[in-house]
RNA sequence: GCCGGAGUAGCUCAGUUGGCAGAGCGGCGGUUUUGUAAACCGCAGGCCGUCGGUUCGAGUCCGACCUCCGGCUCCA
């Protein structure tokens, strides 16, 4: 038989030749390469396969090796598989009893899910101990074989073993996927139930670490077993490995919640949970985005509302969320009356449209509030800036009639990217349809599912499908951003709503004269000025732009003698409206200047005698240096200039 | 909410077998008057997360609760 190598040219092979036989026909030294092989038949998308698969005439094969490229499933994948193997190898050794889940190769490594018996844990103390004993089968060097056995066998076989997990998986397999025969693993003293591939041996891991160890629901359904979940990750050499660890501590470096302490952004108190308290740096920053929030809001037709916090239950009756969001929500008893605090602004919005006779001249009408809600999120959520109790949306919602929803749509999308362009950020789109929990018929959802796929694919946007992940009332389309450590977190959203407006009985007037129901599109783009600065703060790492800067420079005088010629040019700026402050303090430049760097101040205005004769500034710029000593005026302008861009 | 870990000075962290609460940085006072990433000397600072228990004696051992950290589930 021929198969068809990556550079186009033919081999001949006998036939059932495998990958390993491939990879030896063409060289020896591939041949020791040789991890696994990635098949393509007929032109279709190349699959990752064992090196002892039997390979197909007109096969095109590739065979990976520790240079090949991983897009998803290449080397690393593989020997992160085989590194999860071994890891339920030595656990199995070193506890008796343990019964074994799933252990997949995951972003950045890998992890197997154990349940240990009663009274027994592993905590990332016993790592040490299981480290070694995985280094003991790695330097076996045991191979993995692969072998098949009827579903019935295999069941027998892991009750026997009072596996029950795998007993699990396996009557799931045959009853959903029809499934009658499956593959088992086996290296050294551990065999497990597993669709591969693996790579040829487990002395092929050449550096791993245990990382982790955490909680983990079999299934992730939060109803079952909770499981002891071990997270480790292996890479093809030892220094990849270093490089990896040192990509995690330096990552950890911009983490939000450290940062924001030391540059003393936002604070929390053990008696407010989740509800950061905003310290004035941070408030400036929190400013700053405001101004750049209602500045381009106006720009872009919506007009701004304020409404209460604290609505009569029937509200939330009315929108629905009584129905399907009351166990987020706060309530509270006002002589008598039942009040809930808004999870969400649409009702008060839908509240505002009401209050007027609306014709179809008003719409679209584009109501835009800084709303404050509060949504009670299970306490094991929490996470600094990034998933709080009380978030502030940058909210708005647009009234508009049947025939503006695309056009409308697009416009709160390209409004999105405007608003990411500013900082430079290039989120991930998400589709998310009907949920199973949700209000309005499925005609509803039909047409608002597909106007919202139309403004996707007919604008050409990217996006991922999200099946039942949309709000109660509608599907949306949200945007995704990663944080420092690489989790990723939900920014904006535009969500299509039919069901409100007919809850509120809104109309408007036609040009027929007649009344009509408008949709509602409900919108946020930075999504919670919480989570954005807590992503802002990991994206520049702490150097903020000039313009979001708490403090835009500081002036540093030389000796006691030049804080007079320091204040009267801090008073110039500050007339220029920049942020400044004057560090009068009789330390040495040098720590002055230190300390103005730590705190990531942009300009860093050295001033002396030189300087106080000349009526210049020495203007330092964080983590640039020395820029030279230039006019009062000349900086003035210059850091004006790059303020007003709100240059990146 | 669930699983695991942690909580000592403003911050980062020591604290032995249960026996007087410690360091560096920061703060304050003084000396120094400084030219681009840390001058020198001194001083103050603690409900050892909270409550309860064991003990002659608890930062240390036990229990409950609170908060935080890593995950899971859930979400902007």
């Amino acid at each position: 038989m021929k198969v068809v190598l990556p550079d186009g040219s033919p081999l001949e092979l006998p036939d059932g030749a495998t990958g390993a036989d491939a990879a030896r026909a063409i060289g020896e030294g591939l041949a020791r390469a040789a991890l696994g092989v990635r098949v393509s038949q007929d032109g279709a998308e190349p699959d990752l396969r064992d090196l002892t698969a039997p390979l197909q005439d007109g096969d095109a094969i590739e065979i990976v090796t520790a240079r090949s490229a991983e897009d998803g499933m290449g080397p690393l994948w593989l020997i992160r598989h085989d590194a999860a193997h071994v890891l339920a190898t030595a656990v199995m050794e070193l506890y008796a009893g343990v019964k074994i889940s799933i252990g997949p190769p995951v972003e950045d490594g890998f992890y197997y899910d154990f349940e240990f018996p009663e009274g027994v844990k592993l905590t990332e103390d016993d790592f040490e101990r299981v480290e070694a004993r995985m280094l003991e089968h790695i330097s076996a060097d045991e191979p993995f074989e692969r072998s098949e056995l009827p579903a019935v066998e295999a069941i027998e076989r892991f009750r026997a073993e009072g596996q029950d997990y795998k007993v699990e998986l396996i009557e799931d397999l045959v009853r959903d996927d029809g499934v009658r025969t499956v593959s088992l693993y086996r290296n050294g003293p551990f065999t497990d139930l597993c669709r591969g591939p693996h790579g040829p041996s487990t002395g092929r891991i050449e550096a791993f670490k245990l990382t982790s160890v955490a909680g983990a629901y079999w299934r992730g359904d939060a109803s079952r077993q909770m499981l002891t979940r071990v997270y480790g990750t292996a890479f093809l050499s030892k220094s990849d490995l270093e490089d990896h660890l040192r990509r995690l501590e330096q990552a950890r470096a911009r983490d939000h919640r450290k940062l924001g302490r030391e540059l003393g952004l936002f604070m929390f108190s053990d008696l407010a949970p989740g509800m950061p308290l905003w310290l004035p740096a941070g408030t400036q920053i929190w400013n700053e985005l405001t101004r750049l929030w209602r500045t381009t809001n106006v720009e872009r037709g919506y007009v701004e509302v304020r409404t209460p916090i604290l609505y009569d239950v029937d509200l939330w009756k009315r929108s629905g969320h009584w129905q399907v969001y009351r166990d987020k929500m706060y309530f509270t008893d006002v002589e008598g009356r039942a009040m809930g605090l808004k999870p969400m602004n649409c009702p008060a919005h839908c509240q505002i449209y009401r209050n007027e006779l609306r014709s179809y001249r008003d719409l679209p009408l584009r109501l835009a509030e800084q709303g404050l809600v509060h949504r009670h999120e299970p306490s094991g959520t929490l996470h600094g800036l990034l998933r709080v109790l009380h978030i502030t949306q940058d909210d708005a919602h647009v009234f508009c009639t049947e025939d503006q929803i695309e056009d409308e749509v697009m416009r709160c999308l390209d409004f999105g990217f405007f608003i990411y362009d500013q900082f430079g950020f290039k989120p991930r789109l998400e589709l998310s349809t009907r949920p199973e929990k949700r209000v309005g018929s499925d005609e509803m959802w039909d047409k608002a599912e597909a106007a919202l796929r139309r403004t996707l694919e007919e604008n050409g946007l990217e996006y991922e499908l999200n099946e039942g992940d949309g709000a109660f009332y509608g599907p949306k389309i949200d945007s995704h951003m990663t944080d420092a450590v690489g989790r990723s977190w939900q920014l904006g959203t535009v969500q299509l709503d039919y069901y409100m407006p007919e809850q509120f009985g809104l109309t408007y007037v036609g040009a027929d004269n007649a009344e009509h129901r408008p949709v509602m599109i409900h919108r946020a783009l930075m999504g919670a000025f919480e989570r954005f600065i807590g992503i802002l703060i990991e994206h520049y790492a702490g150097e903020f732009p000039l313009w979001l800067s708490p403090v835009q420079a500081i002036m540093l005088p030389i000796a006691d003698r030049h804080v007079e010629y320091a204040r009267e040019v801090a008073g110039r700026l500050r007339a220029a409206a920049l942020r400044v402050e004057v560090d009068e303090r009789s330390e040495s430049v040098g720590k002055k200047i230190r300390e103005a760097e730590v705190r990531k101040v942009p300009y860093m205005l050295v001033v002396g005698d030189q300087e106080q004769s000349d009526g210049t500034v020495a203007v330092r710029r964080h983590r640039e240096g020395d820029l030279g000593a230039a006019p009062v005026e000349e900086f003035i302008e210059r850091a004006r200039d790059e303020i007003d861009r709100r240059a990146r």
